[in-house]
DNA sequence: GCCAACGTTGGC
DNA sequence: GCCAACGTTGGC
């Protein structure tokens, strides 16, 4: 049993590109707890995930990604130079997490206007209204849907 | 650059 | 525990 995730990055700090030449990465840096929840609680190996450029012109899924571990703590929080460090996260009860991911395949860019335009995509969380989530849910249909407007066909069942 | 939406902080 | 002030996100 797969889940379905989506993540947020910003082109500037880390584009879909980077992913495939990395290989794979620490999602570092979260600081919201509810997406924090997402990576503790829900998020499996082998779980997969679109990938989403925020904050850039325009807006776009551009590849999807898997999960490759499991939640473990975000080591960022305690580096005192890290715009991520927090003060109260100990080393004993570490307050933030991450996980790993790995790039599974690039998609043909599919701007937000796009995704929009999809009835099929319709109560899709990213869509909403004012949501700002960097780590949200995506259902199993919304993200078959995406996949082929990528021009991809993955097999997650 | 603007601003709506939303999360967090901190005084009370 | 309330809520105003403030900070951030992110589309436009």
């Amino acid at each position: 049993m797969v889940n379905h995730w989506l993540v947020k990055s910003e082109p500037d700090v880390y584009p879909w590109d980077q992913l495939e030449i990395d290989g794979w990465t620490h999602w570092d840096g979260v600081r919201n707890y509810q997406a924090r929840n997402i990576m503790r609680d829900l998020m499996k190996k082998g779980d997969l995930v679109i990938f989403y450029h925020s904050n850039t012109k325009p807006p776009h899924v551009a590849g999807v990604a898997r999960v490759k571990t499991e939640g473990y703590p975000d080591f960022t929080c305690w580096d005192i130079k890290s715009k991520y460090y927090d003060a109260k996260s100990t080393q004993e009860q570490p307050r933030w997490i991450m996980v790993d991911i790995e790039p599974v395949r690039k998609l043909q860019p599919i701007s937000l206007a796009k995704l929009r335009e999809n009835p099929l995509l319709e109560g899709m969380p990213l869509l909403a209204k004012g949501q700002r989530l960097s780590v949200q849910p995506v259902s199993k249909e919304h993200f078959a849907v995406v996949c082929e407007m990528g021009g991809a066909n993955i097999d997650s069942k």
